[in-house]
DNA sequence: AGCACA
């Protein structure tokens, strides 16, 4: 019914606030990051971040409604719009007047935890995952999993309200390494709050539910992977089935990834047929699209977890897509397709038998880092296309024991708990000292906004 | 890019 009292205010006519709502930040946006964005207008009294489906969102309470009006005045006519992180941040007075933060309430400390598993499905995280990353806090008893409306959810009994507390101090709002997920999860963020529950009765040992001090639990067979699980690996990943499109998720986008460089970067392994590039939570992906699935297996299997730049920037993860054969814009800038364009297009090298790309830098060059920190402005290209510089040994080892490599973990006594929200700190090393893609000369992003750091402007992440 | 569910 259309009432005109409880009626949602319109865009334009929003009485100011002392409360702003901030959209279209990134997902991964700190409290201080929104402090900075917003303390040059005022005494912030409180915060509210990672608001929203995609922990897009914020709220910011001035102590002063003057304060906010000045907030949203200021780059209600600047020329700069308000930015996170190269995000423009959208900015509004909210509809509510002050910030209601029920900071854990009622919540009371016991030895069950009730973890949701964010922007998974249940079949993307395995129990084996979840106790391996809360086995690191002391002995984990039991896990159930189930879906609910929240999402992905997981019980999680430890042997006191202690060794919980340590776990959920540690993991609250913090996400599961990205090694241990099935390639095309974006982020997955953990949200842990106490259970009432003290003791789980876990009837089986099946894929939803596991007692572990229970060793003669039967195993119950409907429970078990069946015909319609995913294919599972002997890692516990799902597998998805093999394709000619890859599903690119890039990571640390610190600088742009045009069309024209997924381009150059996916055309060292055969023809690119055609590239789409979308948001999705809050990341970047892309749809690359081979001829066969053969080529696209060699690139995938050639440039997982690699970075388009040095330094950890743009790292990539790869994933098969379900589509086979992308309908895309023949030339726009979030699509190209190859196939319909002009004879000669094509001008990149087919991938050699080998399936070793034919336009590699020479290895010297992949400490290289110039292209990146001078700017793009360096006099010489890094990267010659007559250059056919291979260096296969390069590749044959690109990973490195302790890496984010995906095969490692098990053997790794520590977890990696630098498990931050946002980019894992130890990850950005391990990427500059072994796991770097050689630079394919690419200047990044042709000079338009996203500009690399310069001397005076650190990068965001060291 | 569009208002918080603990």
């Amino acid at each position: 019914m259309s009432s005109s009292s409880g009626q949602p205010q319109f865009r334009y006519t929003q009485t100011p606030s002392k409360v702003l709502h901030l959209r279209n930040l990134p997902w991964e946006c700190t409290e201080e990051e929104l402090v900075e964005l917003c303390k040059p207008f005022g005494k912030i009294v409180n915060t509210k971040c990672n608001v929203g489906a995609n922990r897009n969102q914020a709220f910011v309470e001035y102590a002063d409604l003057n304060q906010a009006i000045s907030m949203v005045s200021y780059y209600a006519s600047s020329s700069e719009p308000a930015q996170v992180r190269g995000k423009t941040v959208y900015i509004q007075y909210s509809n509510r007047q002050e910030i209601v933060n029920n900071k854990s309430t009622g919540d009371v400390a016991g030895n069950v935890l009730l973890v949701t598993i964010e922007g998974v499905e249940a079949g993307d995280v395995s129990i084996d995952v979840i106790h391996l990353v809360f086995s690191a806090f002391g002995f984990v008893h039991k896990i159930a999993t189930f879906e609910k409306a929240a999402g992905f959810q997981a019980l999680i009994q430890f042997t006191d309200a202690e060794t919980a507390s340590a776990a959920r101090n540690a993991l609250d709002g913090r996400s599961i390494p990205r090694y241990l997920l099935p390639e095309h999860v974006a982020s997955c963020h953990l949200r842990i709050s106490y259970s009432a529950h003290t003791d789980l009765n876990i009837k089986f040992q099946s894929h939803r539910s596991r007692d572990y001090t229970n060793p003669y639990l039967p195993v119950n067979p409907s429970a078990i992977e069946g015909t319609l699980q995913p294919t599972v690996g002997a890692d516990g990943k799902k597998k998805e089935p093999e394709s000619n499109v890859l599903l690119a998720s890039i990571e640390n986008m610190q600088y742009a990834v045009t069309v024209d460089v997924l381009h150059t970067v996916f055309s060292a392994f055969g023809a690119v047929q055609k590239i789409a590039i979308f948001e999705k939570n809050g990341g970047m992906q892309a749809l690359i699209q081979y001829p066969d699935v053969t080529t696209a297996a060699v690139a995938k299997e050639a440039l997982e977890g690699h970075c388009i730049y040095d330094g950890g920037y743009c790292k990539l993860h790869l994933s098969y897509s379900r589509h086979t054969d992308l309908n895309v814009k023949a030339h726009s800038d979030k699509s190209r397709d190859y196939t319909i364009s002009d004879a000669g297009i094509l001008s990149v090298p087919q991938s050699s038998a080998s399936g070793w790309p034919s336009v590699l830098q020479p290895a010297s060059a992949v400490y290289n880092s110039s292209a990146i920190s001078d700017g793009g402005l360096s006099a010489q290209p890094v990267w010659d296309a007559n250059q056919q510089g291979i260096r296969p040994g390069v590749y044959n080892h690109p990973q490195v024991p302790g890496a984010y490599s995906g095969q490692t973990y098990g053997a790794s006594a520590v977890p990696p708990y630098s498990l931050s929200g946002t980019i894992p700190s130890s990850s950005a090393g391990l990427i500059q000292a072994s796991q770097q893609m050689p630079p394919y000369g690419i200047q990044p992003g042709a000079r338009q906004a996203a500009a690399p750091p310069s001397a005076g402007q650190p990068p965001l992440y060291f």
